[in-house]
DNA sequence: AATGAAATGAGAGCGCG
DNA sequence: CGCGCTCTCATTTCATT
């Protein structure tokens, strides 16, 4: 696919766009129009393009973990033993698959990965620990916090102005 | 409006549905028919009525953070001093105030609060720091680390079969 | 009671000025 | 970028199991 030559930069009313769409995709164009003042086909040219330039990478619906009895929200960090490329990207390949792992960063500092995992019972992470921890030989530690309260949830991300 | 005194309780059905649009809530009706085997009438109800009764919390846009200048993404564990109800409840209500706080977690365990937070620069990190945890004279010790890399970021739920 | 099929209406998608 | 058209898709209605 060609990539535009164009910076992709994005003005006031992209983000405004952005502010509207990352609270609720579901608003009709015209709407998010009257908002920002621009007319309904401006602003669904803009987010096309901001979709296919992959600053808007998908649109989801978001569901309650409670409700389907995937109660159980955990924080994992874990230090590797090496950190070549390759041990690197095989262990976020792997995390990235795991469908309980909603969240993987790679960071800076003491430890080397942090995830966020959601199962339906201890008994669903512990196996998961065994499979993707203890199973993995370039695991040196992890460390688990259980959440109690999951109070505040979201990806929104706080827009300059 | 008359509430049904059915339990909301999920059938297959409606897990396939929900596999689908926490992925791409922008599927066609009739295209998440043909893969659950059902009307286009029967998913569109489906859905409103998962909308409605909350297991479907919201339809967002995912936003590519680093793409509109908040290119740095942190991960905070902090220790509280006093754990009573007022307090903890005080501190919920103050980090999920915050807009450069995405996500904010209540957890046992080591630490008392996981935290992600995305700011344009580590200046503003600064600042919020200053304003959130050492402003807070009941923050005991908070420690954080940069991501380099967003490996994995979703809400999406691993749904039971 | 919930479903599928057909009719209606709103909104998205494009070409035009 | 805004205006208008066309057409897809969401929504409602209704008969059916």
């Amino acid at each position: 696919m060609a990539r535009t030559s164009t910076s992709s930069a994005l003005d006031s009313f992209d983000l405004a766009i952005l502010d509207i769409v990352q609270r609720n995709n579901a608003t009709p164009y015209h709407v998010i129009g009257e908002s920002v003042s621009l007319s309904a086909s401006a602003v669904q040219r803009r987010i096309r393009r901001m979709e296919e330039t992959g600053i808007i990478q998908s649109n989801v619906a978001v569901i309650d973990p409670a409700r389907v009895g995937q109660s159980i929200t955990l924080f994992v960090e874990l230090e590797v033993i090496s950190e070549t490329a390759e041990l690197i990207d095989a262990a976020k390949r792997e995390f990235a698959s795991v469908p309980e792992v909603q969240q993987c960063y790679y960071v800076t500092g003491e430890v080397d990965f942090v995830l966020v995992v959601v199962v339906p019972t201890m008994k669903d992470y512990e196996d998961l620990t065994r499979r993707l921890f203890f199973g993995n030989n370039n695991v040196k530690r992890f460390r688990t916090f259980v959440a109690m309260d999951r109070v505040k949830v979201g990806l929104a991300v706080s827009l300059p102005k």
